[in-house]
DNA sequence: ACTGGGAATTTTGTATTCAAAATACATAGT
DNA sequence: ACTATGTATTTTGAATACAAAATTCCCAGT
């Protein structure tokens, strides 16, 4: 077994968005450095570290002298993240090969179809959606647009939690997912491209009702 | 007049970004944390909080154990990131208000035309380039991709200073960024946008025969 | 001459200390 | 009672100190 070594400020990195995910931390609030190092066992340093590369994600904000604190949630910037997002898993899919796109789309169409279980707790549904979102970038050979798309997503991740309660908007999304992999299926990448753009649209539409104006 | 008090690490941060487009930092050599930071005249500390800042953007990478180096650079890499920014550009025209639009147009294409100097040094070219691009999407209200535009731009910083001499490719950039303006005065946005993909593409190339083989 | 092993040295990663702001608090004055 | 001002406390920002790798260099052995 290959051991890992990795630096403490990526594990720390992880580590807080794990708990930014899981809604541990409110949008907002301040960080204070001492409790939240003592509290993960390791000292300042690697902490401050890891709350800058946050900070450079759009997850943090920062000011001088007033340290840290978790980046509040606005409709507007949160309409501005889905049109970033949307345009750049466009560009994925644009520049994906069209061979590995028509080979991926049974499996798209079953993880879309696949699993209709109306019962999932909102983390599941999120990941199942990373998930699908994932094997559709699968083919994009564009390293630094990956890179990007994880980046810029990491940054969107405290807007998850803001949604209580899944039931209607499941079933949307699924039907949206089932139309991308069927274009893909006939080998309409625009059609599969412009599909894609509805769905994020579509879903941030249903999202913003969630988010409180600002 | 207002005292600015920046945090140290940001003022590094700049003074680091600059050198790099001076062309003082070869890429792929390593940091070495302790040389720079004594030429720099602060502690590591600041430091390598920039570093890490710095890494996030993609201007520098780094390794358990064996700390940063400047990048490499790679015809591979700037292909993607020419893609990205070309395709984030698209989105902030698209997203600005047409009525912006058609008042910069005359400006944007004075702009264009009216430094026909043949003799002038890359930083120059390359400063008036990025002004020109600027007034462009000064009408984009997307706060975060126009922040998310600096950064990735910042990446593609060090394949500046590659380019030597420059002769034609003025000519070329200038005629390029005329055509978009005259198409936004006629109101063609989406004809813009596609020139706009054309002038960075065609920049692209001109710039690729520059850039090493890997 | 070349390879392998093992100190010595350098360099990074993390912790701790120190200094300077910012915040909170208390007290005096109105 | 409220404001203002000065002081204590907390918290951040930066520097230093320490520990753990990684690298370098040297020498023995083949």
């Amino acid at each position: 077994m290959a051991i890992e070594r990795r630096p403490l400020r990526e594990q720390i990195r992880d580590e807080l968005m794990d708990r930014l995910t899981r809604g541990e931390f409110a949008a907002g609030t301040d960080v204070n450095e001492a409790v939240l190092a003592a509290e993960l066992g390791v000292s300042r340093t690697p902490l401050r570290e890891a709350l800058i590369a946050l900070a450079g994600e759009g997850v943090l904000e920062s000011s001088q002298g007033r340290g840290f604190r978790f980046a509040p949630v606005s409709r507007t910037e949160f309409r501005e993240l889905v049109a970033i997002v949307a345009a750049l898993e466009s560009l994925a899919l644009e520049s994906s090969d069209p061979a590995h796109l028509r080979t991926i789309a049974p499996r798209l169409l079953d993880l879309a179809q696949g699993f209709p279980d109306q019962v999932a707790t909102h983390a599941t549904v999120d990941r199942r959606d990373d998930e699908w979102h994932g094997l559709l970038l699968s083919g994009c050979s564009n390293e630094r647009l990956i890179d990007l798309l994880t980046r810029v997503k990491a940054g969107m991740r405290r807007y998850e939690n803001l949604v209580v309660a899944e039931d209607e908007p499941v079933a949307r999304e699924s039907e949206e997912h089932c139309e991308i992999a069927r274009r893909l299926l006939e080998d309409d990448l625009p059609g599969a491209i412009t599909a894609l753009r509805a769905n994020w649209i579509g879903g941030m539409e249903r999202m913003l009702a969630h988010i409180p104006a600002e």
